[in-house]
This record gives C-alpha cells, sequence and structure tokens, in this order.
DNA sequence: AGCACGCCGACT
DNA sequence: GTCGGCGTGCTC
C-alpha cells in the first residue's frame, strides 16, 4: 500500500496542447504531448509539429489541457523548440485583440508577429535506403531518381521536378517509397544564425611579468608575431578576449602570423555571436534645452496623462517635436520602462532615426521590413531581455515582445502607411498601438503637424488629450507659398512642357544662388500610358483591367498591379497606326523634361522605381544632401521625414491629381501631403519658397494649405463628413469579393450582400465596382458595411463573420475569395 | 497556406 | 494511354 501511495500519478498525466500555426486557418489544431515532453511544454513557447501529410512547422502553443480530443486522434507534437517562452501573456492578448477586431485569423497574426526566423521552414528530402529490396523493378524515370540519390545521398522535391523537367513528381516518388526503395526525412532548419566572429585573447600564462617579458624574447626573431602581440597588449587592457578583425588591422601582421601564436597556445580564439546591427557606440551627448513653447507643451502633455492615456500632440512642422518625443522617452527611460517608437516606413532610414540612435545610444533597436530575418530575430530577442530600451520601428513593430513597455510614440500618426491593406491582418498600427498601451498601462502621444481627421476628433471629444505647439523652432520662418493657375498659364501659352513660367522662373533663381530644389509629383497621375492617336488604343494588362504604363528605363510596358510586362509597341495592334502618344506623365517623364531645360544640371529621382534597394533610397538621399546633385524630383517619399539645409525651393507640378482622387479622404490626404511638402523648404536661417501648380487654383484645400489653416479645413471635413455619413461619424467595413469568373462574381456579391441586409438593412452598400475591377485575373466586388459611431460594432462583426462562414459553406461558392477590412483608410 | 486527389481535356 | 491544369477538400 505504502509503494502505492508514493507513485505520483501526476506524472502520469498526458497533456494535449492547442496551438497557433503560422497559416491563414480558421481554426487551432490539438497535438498530443508525449510524455517526456510534459515538463517542457508551456504556453507560449514553439513545438515542432507535422500538419498535413509531409509538413512540418514551428506553432505556438496557446493553452495546454488533459483532455483528448473527442472526435479525432491527435497527432503528437515533435518537439518543443523554446526553453523560455518567446511570446508573453500580454501579446497574446494583443493578438487576441487584432483576430477579433480586424476579424482575422490568429494565424495571420502570428505570420505576421514573428519574423520569419522564429518559424521554421521544413524543406522535404528524399533519402536513398539503406538496403534496397532485393527484386526491384523501375521505370526510366525512377530509376533516374535512384542513380542520382546513390551520387549525392538527399535529393529536394524541388531538384526531382528540375531533374525530370516535369511538375507532377509526387505519383513517381509515392511509388518509390511504395517499393521501399527510398523514404522521404523532414529537415527542419532553424533558420536563425547568430553571426559569428573570431575573437582573441592571450594565454592568462602571461599575465605574469616574467613570463610576459620572457615571451618577448622568445618573439624577438619572429617580427610580425610580435607585433600582433604588441597590438593585442596596446588594445586589450587587461585579461580579455578582443575582435580578430580588429588586432589584424591594428598589428598590420597577416593572419599566418596570428595562426602560430594561436598554434603555440600564446593566444586563444573563440567564436561568439556578435549583433549584426550597427551600434554606434558614440555615446556622446547631445545637449539641448527645450524652447519655451516646447517645455510649455511638455509640461501640458504630462499634465493631460495625469487623466488621459492617449495625447495627440499637434505641432506644426519644425515646431521640433522630435526634442519633445526624446525628453518623454527619456523620462519613460528613468522609470526603467521600454518605449515603442513608431514611424512610417519610409521615415525610418532618414534623419529622425540618426538623431534619436544618437541621443540614446545602444539603447535604442531599429526595425523595420528592409532588415534581414536574422536582424529581426535579433531585435526581438533583445527586446524579449530587456537590453533594448527603446525600439523604433514600422508598424510590424508593435508586435515585439515588450516587458516593461511605459510609453508608446506614434509619429506623423496622419500617415496611411501605418494601416496595413495586404494580407491579413489589416490592421492599423497606430490604432493597434492604442490598445497597446492600454494592455501595458503606458502613456501613448500621437504626433502630427497635420493630425487625421479622426484623432482630432477624438481629442476634441476629450477621449484623446491634446496638446498644440505652434510656434517653428528656433523661429525659423514659414515658407512663402504661391500657387500658380496651369489653367491661365496654358491659355497664355507660358507653359513649357509640365512647368509653369513662375516655377521656372523660380528654379533659375535657386540654381543661380546655388540653392537645391526638390519637385513633387504625387503617385496618382504617376503613370505615362501609351495611346493610339489614330483608333485610341491603349495597351492594357493581361491579368488585370488597367493600362500599362510605359518605363522609359527599361523600355518596356509594365503592369503596376501583378507586375506583368511586355515590350513596348511601336505600331498600333489594333489599327496598324504609327502614332503612338504618350499620355500622362510620371517623375521619369519630369526628370527628362526638365534635363532639356536644366542641361547643365544634375537631377535625381526618388521613387519606387530607384528605391529598390536598402541602399539606393541612402543613395540618391545623400548625394542630394552632399549637394552632388541639384534637382531632386519625387513622388510622395521627398515629403516624409526629410530635412536637407540648402533647399530652398518646393514645387507641386500637379496638386488637382491629388484632390480628384475618388474617395473620401482625398482632401485631408491631399492637405495632409501638400503641408509637409511645404514643410520641406527652407528649414534653417533662410526663408523657402513653394510654388504649387494646379488648374484648379482656387480650391478650398490649396488656400487652406497656403493660409496654414488646418482648424478651417478639419471643420469643412466634419461638415461634410457628417452629410455624407463617413468616418469619425460612422465605422467602414468593406468586404472584398474575388472570383476568377465574372459572372460567378457577380452573382455571388449579390447574394452576399442580400444575404447582409437581410440581417443589416441598409448599413450594407453594394456590391459596387472597385476602381480597378480586375486584379492577377480575379474580379473584385465590393460590399461596405457603414454603420453608426454608437453601433454596437462587436456585434455586427459576428453577424458578418457568421454570414460569411454560411455564405463560403454555399456549393457554388466554395471557390469565391472574401476578404474583410476593417476601418479600410 | 500547401498539398493530394480526382476529373477533364490535350497531345507525345 | 500519359501529362498537366484546375477545382475541392483537408490538415489535429
Amino acid at each position: 500500500m505504502q509503494f502505492a501511495d508514493t507513485l505520483d500519478f501526476s506524472e502520469r498525466e498526458t497533456l494535449f496542447v492547442e496551438v497557433i500555426l503560422p497559416l491563414s486557418l480558421a481554426i487551432n489544431y490539438t497535438y498530443r504531448v508525449p510524455f517526456e515532453l510534459n515538463d517542457k511544454v508551456a504556453v507560449g513557447k514553439r513545438v515542432v509539429v507535422q500538419f498535413g501529410k509531409h509538413k512540418i512547422y514551428t506553432a505556438l502553443v496557446k493553452s495546454i489541457d488533459q483532455q483528448p480530443p473527442e472526435f479525432y486522434q491527435a497527432k503528437y507534437i515533435i518537439d518543443v523548440v523554446d526553453d523560455y517562452p518567446v511570446i508573453t501573456e500580454k501579446q497574446f492578448e494583443f493578438w487576441n485583440w487584432i483576430t477579433s477586431y480586424y476579424l482575422c485569423n490568429e494565424g495571420d497574426v502570428m505570420a505576421a508577429a514573428l519574423p520569419t526566423g522564429l518559424k521554421l521552414a521544413s524543406e522535404t528530402i528524399l533519402v536513398l535506403k539503406d538496403e534496397l529490396p532485393e527484386e526491384l523493378e523501375l521505370t526510366e524515370k525512377e530509376s533516374l531518381i535512384i542513380n542520382v540519390l546513390q551520387k549525392q545521398q538527399r535529393v529536394s522535391i524541388d531538384e526531382v521536378i528540375e531533374l525530370l523537367g516535369q511538375k507532377t513528381v509526387y505519383p513517381i516518388v509515392n511509388s518509390l517509397l511504395a517499393k521501399e526503395a527510398i523514404y522521404v526525412a523532414e529537415e527542419v532548419i532553424e533558420k536563425y544564425k547568430p553571426l559569428l566572429k573570431s575573437f582573441i585573447k592571450l594565454n592568462p600564462f602571461y599575465k605574469e611579468e616574467e613570463n610576459l617579458k620572457q615571451l618577448f624574447t622568445v618573439l624577438e626573431r619572429a617580427p610580425k608575431q610580435l607585433d600582433a602581440l604588441l597590438a593585442y597588449l596596446k588594445l586589450a587592457k587587461g585579461d580579455v578576449f578582443i575582435p580578430k578583425q580588429q588586432l589584424l588591422e591594428e598589428s598590420g601582421s597577416g593572419q599566418a602570423a596570428l595562426k602560430l601564436l594561436i598554434d603555440k597556445e600564446i593566444f586563444s580564439v573563440e567564436k561568439r555571436a556578435v549583433s549584426r546591427l550597427s551600434d554606434s557606440n558614440d555615446e556622446f551627448e547631445v545637449n539641448f534645452e527645450l524652447s519655451s513653447a516646447q517645455q510649455k507643451a511638455f509640461e501640458e502633455i504630462e499634465f493631460q496623462f495625469t487623466n488621459k492615456d492617449v495625447v495627440l500632440l499637434h505641432g506644426i512642422t519644425a515646431s521640433g517635436k522630435t526634442q519633445l518625443y526624446i525628453k518623454l522617452i527619456e523620462k519613460a527611460l528613468d522609470q526603467g520602462g521600454q518605449v515603442l517608437f513608431l514611424l512610417p516606413e519610409i521615415a525610418l532610414t532618414t534623419q529622425i532615426v540618426e538623431r534619436i540612435k544618437r541621443y540614446f545610444g545602444d539603447k535604442i533597436g531599429v526595425y523595420h521590413s528592409k532588415f534581414n530575418d536574422n536582424e529581426r530575430v535579433e531585435i526581438w530577442n533583445k527586446v524579449l531581455n530587456g537590453s533594448y530600451k527603446v525600439i523604433l520601428g514600422a508598424r510590424s513593430a508593435v508586435f515585439l515582445p515588450f516587458k516593461e513597455l511605459k510609453l508608446i510614440v506614434v509619429d506623423e500618426e496622419h500617415e496611411s502607411s501605418y494601416k496595413q491593406h495586404e494580407p491579413a491582418p489589416r490592421y492599423q498600427a497606430r490604432d493597434a498601438a492604442v490598445f497597446l498601451g492600454h494592455l501595458h498601462q503606458a502613456k501613448v502621444i500621437l504626433g502630427s503637424a497635420t493630425p487625421s481627421i479622426e484623432s482630432y476628433y477624438n481629442a476634441e471629444t476629450e477621449k484623446y488629450g491634446l496638446v498644440t505647439l505652434n510656434e517653428r523652432f528656433g523661429g525659423v520662418q514659414l515658407p512663402l507659398q504661391e500657387v500658380v493657375s496651369i489653367a491661365e498659364e496654358t491659355k497664355r501659352k507660358k507653359m513649357t512642357s509640365y512647368f509653369t513660367s513662375v516655377l521656372i522662373d523660380d528654379m533659375t533663381v535657386a540654381l543661380e544662388n546655388k540653392e537645391q530644389i526638390i519637385l513633387f509629383q504625387n503617385r496618382r497621375g504617376y503613370a505615362t500610358i501609351l495611346i493610339c492617336a489614330t483608333c485610341g488604343y491603349a495597351p492594357k494588362c493581361v491579368n488585370c483591367d488597367v493600362s500599362l504604363t510605359f518605363h522609359k528605363t527599361s523600355g518596356k510596358l509594365h503592369c503596376h498591379y501583378c507586375g506583368y510586362h511586355q515590350s513596348s509597341i511601336n505600331i498600333c495592334p489594333a489599327c496598324g497606326s504609327v502614332h503612338i502618344e504618350q499620355k500622362g506623365f510620371g517623375t521619369e517623364r519630369i526628370e527628362e523634361e526638365l534635363s532639356l531645360i536644366f542641361p547643365d544640371i544634375k537631377i535625381a529621382r526618388l521613387d519606387l522605381d530607384s528605391t529598390r534597394t536598402k541602399n539606393g533610397m541612402q543613395q540618391i538621399i545623400s548625394d542630394f544632401q552632399d549637394k552632388k546633385t541639384q534637382i531632386l524630383i519625387g513622388t510622395q517619399m521627398v515629403a516624409k521625414g526629410l530635412d536637407f539645409d540648402n533647399v530652398s525651393l518646393i514645387g507641386v507640378i500637379n496638386a488637382d491629381t491629388l484632390l480628384n482622387y475618388p474617395d473620401f479622404r482625398a482632401f485631408e490626404r491631399s492637405y495632409q501631403l501638400l503641408a509637409q511638402v511645404a514643410g520641406r523648404a527652407g528649414r534653417r536661417d533662410k526663408q523657402g519658397k513653394v510654388c504649387i501648380q494646379a488648374y484648379d487654383d482656387s480650391h478650398r484645400i490649396i488656400k487652406q494649405v497656403i493660409e496654414n489653416n488646418y482648424n478651417e479645413m478639419y471643420v469643412d471635413e466634419m461638415a461634410e463628413r457628417k452629410q455624407f455619413n463617413y468616418p469619425p461619424f460612422t465605422r467602414l467595413i468593406f468586404i472584398n469579393v474575388k472570383h476568377k469568373d465574372a459572372n460567378v462574381l457577380n452573382f455571388a456579391a449579390q447574394t452576399l450582400a442580400n444575404a447582409l441586409k437581410a440581417q443589416l438593412g441598409n448599413r450594407i452598400l453594394g456590391p459596387e465596382q472597385p476602381l480597378v475591377a480586375r486584379i492577377r485575373n480575379y474580379y473584385i466586388k465590393q460590399i461596405i458595411i457603414k454603420t453608426e459611431k454608437n453601433a454596437a460594432i462587436q456585434k455586427v462583426k459576428t453577424v458578418l463573420k457568421e454570414t460569411i462562414k454560411d455564405f463560403n459553406a454555399q456549393k457554388n461558392f466554395k471557390s469565391v475569395i472574401t476578404q474583410i477590412d476593417v476601418d479600410p483608410y
């Protein structure tokens, strides 16, 4: 009996784990834990599981249960990856919020949140059996595979496809498996490899003065080795490892000498994981005092924080918001907390990052999409272990594993790039950050010179605090702003290609003064399309409902939606005419025209095409900064976060295309963009100039930009939004319905809309035809849900989710794709 | 998201 | 007869 008492039955527990897979799946799956891993599994750790026949994934343990699943036999988990949870409890809560608010799957969030390096990859590998069956009859293709396997042991499915020159290899592979000639090895590769560098240390034996002296005499006849030793003694203070690279540079002695020293055990080597991120170690103090206006704003923010969690900082351009942020960050750090500083993607490669880095030194991490996975995993771990206190990042940085988050700064909060449109989770990082702040009881500061209407509304209705900073730092003057009517100039024949005489005169003056110029051409209207002057034919994309755009650099016609491209045309394929004209104008075209007007001036272009690479953009910017180029032509990019001392003139080529964009936020966006662009002119000691070209030169938005009248813009916009029932008075949810067949789509979209209307009534609009009705061979329709602000939104979402589930379950609509976009702006 | 399986049309 | 394309269903 006593024996039975000591038997601990709890150890015989069988555990089951519910895991999230990094895939877009509607439900989570349950696996069984092998007894020997019982102690290792924990919520928030990663586990290796097989999902489906071949694939192996890293899944995340969401919960642990002792109850076996009722309706199926659970598979075993293969392994537990982590010693400690990589996902914190708070992160799970955050993920849950994203899932339910933005109506996506948990797997979508996991896929977006974890750097790929933390998700393991699997590759199916074929391996030859040690002993082949005696009677083995193989087809020609099968023996081909076996032959290769005999030479190189392992072959991946991809290689087999290449080898046989055909796509369907599974039947053949299956046959080989059935004949027991091969087996399948699942290879899980940990993608994250720390960067290892060699470090050198002097044998502690030579710490003794006597021994060292002796060593010197021994090495007298080996000058190179002596150099290395001396270099080490110079670099290393005491008994430490120093980077091999550094030692080689300092000593001037080569690898060979060093190797001899190592062989003689005078030096020892060690491989160490080092950071891939260039941490600037120059932690020099950047001393600055807040101006009295800034100091007042700072105190005001602090005061607002006593009863508000979110404060909107409305500070005009060049009012020195960055300094305020720095002071606030400093304070949060003093309290021992972490800080998340969100920036729009493109602003991350620019000066503001440098400034903040310089101030906070190696406590800071930068996180954005151009970093590779290794770097991202590194940042993830440093946030998790707390060695990074401040994170500068683009929207995905909200997913980092913060522990003691005290403050979140969202700079340029009005920026549309905080919203992710594709793929799910379609989240708005600014709004998510507000929730994240709430979760951590951290304060959130939203900063902008031109706040979004919804944030300003939140401030006006006292949901957020509001602090205004409307004095330019250091008394920098506002630029001189003028509007030129393109219509007028065209009538008087004063236009030179796209440029009004006023802009050309301004440019001439600026160039004579050796000052620099930025020309801004917004993305809309960017395209140059070809059109036949005889019959009106315009080349269209074969996969999408858009005209192809002509790119001079490649000499080809490109589709901006799917990447399709074809060679350009000289003869109209429809009518045979040779009169092909270029219509519309892009940055490329402007660059070309401009170089005809100013042949001796160096011109650079900053847009998506010229900045594909991580350094492409840096190069263009630094060339402009170093005054190697005089004129910079760009799309929105030039408006964001760039500061150039020597720029005295900003030209907006065509403001109308912005204003005419068919979107309820077009005016708001135009105001923000134009105001932002204008803020780039003459930042230091000299008053700059802004020249806005437009057909409709009396448009209220242009007037409001020139007068710097945000409040009037806000009031006008609010009146319109109220009248037409748009946010912030309502909430929008878009449902994009897609199918390859236009007829199926039309019927499906109408059916879904009807089903929704039956429950939600006139809150349902559409289905409507979107601007581009077909992308990548899929036809698209859009259903819009517009609910009143105070409606029980969660209820609407539940209805929506259920209705779509039922809809997709219908036989005819299985292949119809539906995507939900909550707050699609 | 993959991937198998099954059905169908096309061509060595 | 294969081969490749595509629609459909399933993965614990």
